[in-house]
DNA sequence: TAGAGAAATGACCGGCAGTCATACAAACGA
DNA sequence: TCGTTTGTATGACTGCCGGTCATTTCTCTA
């Protein structure tokens, strides 16, 4: 008796759907151009009936935005898990959150919209919805692990010199790279060098990181206090 | 015959009431909760006179955001203007900025609400209302020369070393520090370690740049490059 | 095939940004 | 002093949105 199991393969199915409506309008008209009725339309369904798969629209973004984020992390991992030295690492890494911040144009634009804590405090009840912040949350923590292991690595073989716990230092790029990529995703800042293009300050961040990180304490003399 | 001028300083004066009423009431209930109809009800205005005075809602916003950024950095070019040394400039113009984010939360909150590229775009007519997207981008263009002229003197008295132009530099730090400020202000990551506080974040980050500056190529055999 | 339970619907609600015909008041000219 | 003009203020109104829920439609089962 499998019917539960399709019901629940087709209910998975239909939430898909709706996510590819929903990606597709938000890609050809721009995020604040879609409604959720929209949205429907494009799906083929009724408006309420957008609500039985998501709580909200905050909560549709942000199930769009993991489906997307999964990609990114595999690649992270995946370059984790090469065997370049730990400086190559980091900038092979930011060369494919370059692209993945390229590609799904969508991915920064909507973090903006969307308050993570809300959706995470509001997520503790209801077990059908699929526990959309919950998943964020876990990407994330998977995307840190990343760095953090690039980092021990460098660590451990001497090219890295870490003054602040491994979890700060990962912490600090991570927020570098996202904040440089929200800000200018969201035209958050008006044109200064309209010459300079994402990739080229992403990358410029990553050497500037590398090179504080290559930085010996024990090689000079004058130290940095505040 | 001062009339002229006299109804030109009432008109500004409103102006300034207007935003005032606004700061109040978003301080007091948040920005997605005050309505155009609750600021006017505040400064006693009919919701139709708002926009005699602002284009629309991002405008208004943009125009309070730019009073603000006016104080912040007329601190940042006090500090540019002292005589530490470079290094110790940067971090004090970190706390400053720290400072003005904690006080002002509404800032970076705004920040992520407009799109400052629509308000430059749609500025060009009209003359009568204040170009707000035009100040916003001088007070750009003067704290971007604060940071120019810090890393300016940090290479001439010989503490730091660029490896790429100076504005870039200047830029792939204001983008850190404002990236960081606008991801952690508007909750767009899940709670990874929230005994780190923003302070420590970014004077972290502060630290590790001027340790990427201080990087003295001459002294290391090995070069990163990509 | 009856009917119970699940899924889908769309009219409806409150609230919003922005508009505009109308009303008002202050300065001016005679 | 009194029309006239000119700039300012008003608030009812429009169109749209996110979200709800009583009702309908479908689907599985006994």
């Amino acid at each position: 008796m499998g019917v539960q199991e399709r019901k629940e393969r087709e209910r998975e199915q239909r939430r898909h759907d709706i996510l590819e409506s929903a990606r597709h309008m938000f890609i050809q008209h721009g995020i604040h151009q879609v409604s959720m009725e929209k949205i429907a339309v494009e799906a083929e369904l009724a408006k309420g009936t957008l609500y039985l798969y998501f709580r909200n629209r905050d909560e549709l973004l942000m199930a769009l935005v993991s489906e997307e984020m999964e990609v990114l992390v595999a690649e992270l991992e995946r370059v984790a898990a090469s065997k370049y030295r730990a400086d190559r690492k980091i900038l092979r890494g930011v060369e494919a959150f370059y692209t993945f911040a390229t590609e799904h144009q969508l991915f920064y634009q909507v973090m903006t919209q969307v308050n993570v804590q809300s959706m995470i405090d509001g997520a503790s009840s209801e077990g059908s919805i699929a526990e959309v912040g919950e998943r964020f949350h876990t990407l994330n923590q998977r995307m840190y692990a990343v760095m953090a292991s690039i980092l021990q690595q460098g660590v451990d073989s001497g090219i890295f010199y870490l003054s602040s716990p491994i979890e700060h230092v990962g912490l600090q790029f991570l927020l570098m790279l996202k904040g440089t990529v929200v800000i200018l995703r969201n035209n958050m800042l008006p044109p200064l060098w309209p010459s300079l293009n994402l990739r080229d300050i992403l990358l410029d961040q990553a050497q500037m990181f590398i090179r504080a990180l290559s930085y010996d304490p024990r090689r000079t003399e004058h130290d940095n206090e505040h």
